[in-house]
DNA sequence: CAAGCCGTTTGATCTGGGTCAATATCGACC
DNA sequence: GGTCGATATTGACCCAGATCAAACGGCTTG
């Protein structure tokens, strides 16, 4: 584990991430909140299902899945994590965390111990402001997964998995038509509540369609508007 | 819409709801934070998805529920929400509601305005965590739900349902048992990703077993034991 | 470069829950 | 107390996606 010293001012995530929002004076206070960098190597937890909570986590560079064991074996990814999201969240309820997170490349995180952001947000009303957001936010998306698989079709949350993706890695500055998956087909059936030949059967008929490119991990999106269209089409 | 001033520390709900783990002297702060009651009739919106943001409610008394409506037509349960529960905070991260919250029976709630909650949780550390951990919870709660949408049987979505159900009405002071169901057949199945015809096969299958009695809404658990064996059996 | 091992694709078959339809029951309102 | 619309139950049939199975491609490793 190494542990650089984070610096958020210095940080060209601070609009995606945290510190969104907040003045350079503000800012610099968080540089002092923040505690150290963490290299987490692909494969590799980030925390457990089951640890202590003690800090929350920025995404300063990789990728990450989080999900849930229950005994008898069946699992479920409950989300992916780019650069800039916040993971950890779960754990504020119970002092425990929740969910088990797990780097899928080589990752880096800052960690930011919740104790002092509680003190700091206390001080710091756009802090405050912000955090608050960001967990409501991911309410919010929590609702639209349950959307996605309360109420759709295969091919509907697929088209809607790799939308979100799309815009997602075009918030970071890359290409919204190409990207290459950090999951497996089976992560990614897990997800959508789906078995991961299902997942690998809609590729394929995408592809046949003209929508998109597939090989293997590597995901050229050819019609963007074709998915779209696929989304607010009611089943029959 | 009727307003009585609200009072915590009279509040026998105090002990589920936002105040938990208040002193007497910082309950008294609440008190003034808490703007006043408001009557939800049956059917009525307490807030509607594109609705500004403005304060989180808690729930006095009553039943709530929460739905996503797309443009499509389609819609989705996202929750359903009884005394002592909060409303609302969906808002947070946009300052607009993504969701429709609706009394599913006459009802009752607690106005607490968004900004002077932050404020007062600026100055009172334990108001301050107990709302995050409420967030948090929030979010536990809805992979709670994603794990059950994505990789549980209709029967056994309906069993993890019940019990969920009859442990949050004990909390309350109701029997573990015996309950009436405010929601119908069909609101229950779009929360659980099941048609409202799954929804009473299942009912009907678990009385055949003995497990519960159903009329109507009316529902009697009559083996607990045999619907949480439900849950932790794998699928064939 | 051969051997293995994942991860992926594709085909064939099966099935849980959806769909469609008919009937039953309840509660609200004249 | 009778009518009507909403809610619930039950049956018959069907299909999207699961399951089972085989083969393939791309890596890592010796």
């Amino acid at each position: 584990m190494t542990s650089l010293k984070a610096a958020c001012s210095q940080c060209n995530l601070r609009e995606l991430c945290l510190p969104y929002g907040l003045s350079e004076t503000e800012i610099a206070q968080i540089d002092q909140l923040v505690g150290a960098r963490r290299k987490v190597k692909r494969g590799h937890h980030l925390y457990r299902a089951g640890d202590p909570f003690e800090a929350i986590y920025a995404i300063k560079m990789g990728f990450f899945k989080t999900d849930i064991l229950l005994e008898d074996g069946r699992d479920q990814v409950t989300g992916f994590q780019m650069a800039g999201e916040i993971l950890g969240m779960d754990g504020i309820g119970t002092d425990i965390h929740t969910c088990n997170s797990i780097a899928l490349e080589d990752s880096e995180i800052c960690i930011i111990p919740f104790v002092q952001l509680e003190q700091l947000s206390r001080e710091v009303q756009a802090l405050q402001r912000h955090f608050h957001q960001v967990m409501s936010r991911e309410i919010v998306r929590d609702h639209g997964v349950m959307m996605l698989l309360g109420t759709m079709r295969a091919e509907e949350r697929l088209a809607a998995f790799l939308l979100n993706l799309s815009q997602r890695f075009t918030a970071r500055g890359y290409s919204p038509q190409e990207f290459h998956l950090r999951m497996t087909r089976e992560e990614i059936g897990s997800y959508l509540g789906l078995k991961l030949e299902t997942v690998s059967r809609a590729f394929s008929r995408f592809q046949d369609e003209g929508l998109i490119s597939v090989h293997q991990k590597h995901i050229r999106i050819l019609e963007a508007a074709g998915l779209k269209r696929l989304l607010n089409h009611q089943p029959p």
